[in-house]
DNA sequence: CGGTTAGTCAAACATATGTTTAAAATGACA
DNA sequence: TGTCATTTTAAACATATGTTTGACTAACCG
């Protein structure tokens, strides 16, 4: 019997789960399976059972490997979280150190390169990622926003940072709001992106990937944050 | 026996079902339960006897009156769809008369109003408009999504011609992204205005309401629309 | 070999869900 | 008053869900 303790306490779920061969575990083929059913259908809306199908494993696996149901979220997330938050980090400090006085456009330019490696990370993980936290904020009456805040909080503490040095004159509660708004169109947007992409390619046969969606945003949501304050 | 049918047909669920006295009707009482508790967890989160309990009328009910789930949710969003969208149109339309080219803020301005209206149309019916609609997108693989720009395709046509006039440099793909950026700070962000309000209170005793965070959404729209176009 | 351990499996469990049914209550009208 | 359509009600139904159990399997080690 293993990992009935609700503490993850070490929470060993990275890939190097792997046989002597290489037959995925039971541990990583559900979280490859849950990953994407989860993006797709939200958490609420996936079963232990669609997933326990899809990754060809018996139903009680997931009990057995990860506690729970929501235990098993926790892992997926921290599967991502664990590959982004550092690079995120340090390509933010990059921006920082380099210029004195950053562009909000080199800000949240700083975002593509970590976000584009969960695409080597894992086979469509920059998609995977973004739709799971949105997922996150709608789903579940935010107990994930809360997990993802209080784990990871060098994420927003490093963001803030970077943004005030790019615009020092806005207030502290006028950033706040302007960097939920840019939170939402990210989170909102990915957590749709395949039927934009549906959409963009049917209504002006404009070829898309995940990556020209995030290069869109930039923009937009730099002009957004560096909006001149009212009044 | 009523409304066995999944056409909609007529769909009478307006509020003018009241009795002699002032006893609200079960669907009415069904409609007032529902939007909130939808509002607050979600479709798929809020079973039919959460709101039949809340409502205080039989389960029978809602599947008596409505037909289904499905058909409430609908109902539900009609009622306010239909307030709210001929009154947005309106709106848009004085905008695009009276200036020659309108500043992208004065566009968006115009959503001000009809939403606000929905406060009065009905207690705090504006957080909750803008919350389902939130729900709409990311719940429900959205079956709701296709709903609403199906029946109501005057919103987004006038929405996007109004935009149009206003800056008409933007291609018509950028203009798709940039809106759909928009739609979803607007709608993500009023679906968790209720934990940012909170927040807001706690962090910096900045005491804010609806009608605020619309006016601090605006500005960091219209200059996200309002980007200049790269390249 | 015997024994321990981790892992797997089918089955059951307990509960929750949307929906249907058929009987009972209600109220309007002749 | 009696009739009839409308509405309400408790109960049942069928299915879906997360979780647990207990037997079984396989591998490792003395």
């Amino acid at each position: 019997m293993q990992q009935r303790s609700t503490e993850p306490s070490s929470c060993p779920l990275t890939d190097n789960n792997k046989n002597d061969g290489n037959i995925l575990l039971t541990k990583t083929k559900i979280l490859n399976a849950a990953e994407i059913l989860f993006a797709e259908h939200g958490f609420n809306g996936t079963s232990l059972r669609e997933i326990t199908q899809q990754a060809e494993v018996n139903l009680a696996a997931v009990n057995y490997h990860f506690g729970s149901k929501k235990e098993l979220i926790k892992a997926l997330m921290k599967r991502y979280l664990d590959e982004f938050s550092p690079r995120l980090e340090r390509s933010l400090a990059k921006v920082t150190k380099q210029n004195e006085q950053p562009s909000l456009e080199q800000v949240f330019t700083a975002f593509l390169n970590p976000l584009l490696h969960l695409n080597k990370f894992k086979e469509n993980g920059t998609n995977i990622f973004l739709q799971l936290l949105g997922r996150s904020y709608s789903d579940s009456q935010g107990f994930l926003r809360w997990f993802i805040t209080s784990n990871y909080p060098g994420i927003i503490d490093n963001f803030t940072a970077a943004v005030h040095q790019a615009y020092p004159e806005l207030s502290t509660e006028e950033m706040f709001w302007r960097l939920h708004f840019t939170m939402s169109t990210a989170v909102f947007t990915m957590s749709s992106t395949d039927a934009l992409i549906d959409i963009a390619q049917n209504d002006f046969n404009e070829k898309v990937n995940v990556e020209g969606v995030i290069r869109r945003i930039i923009p937009y949501v730099a002009a957004g944050v560096g909006a001149p304050v009212q009044r």
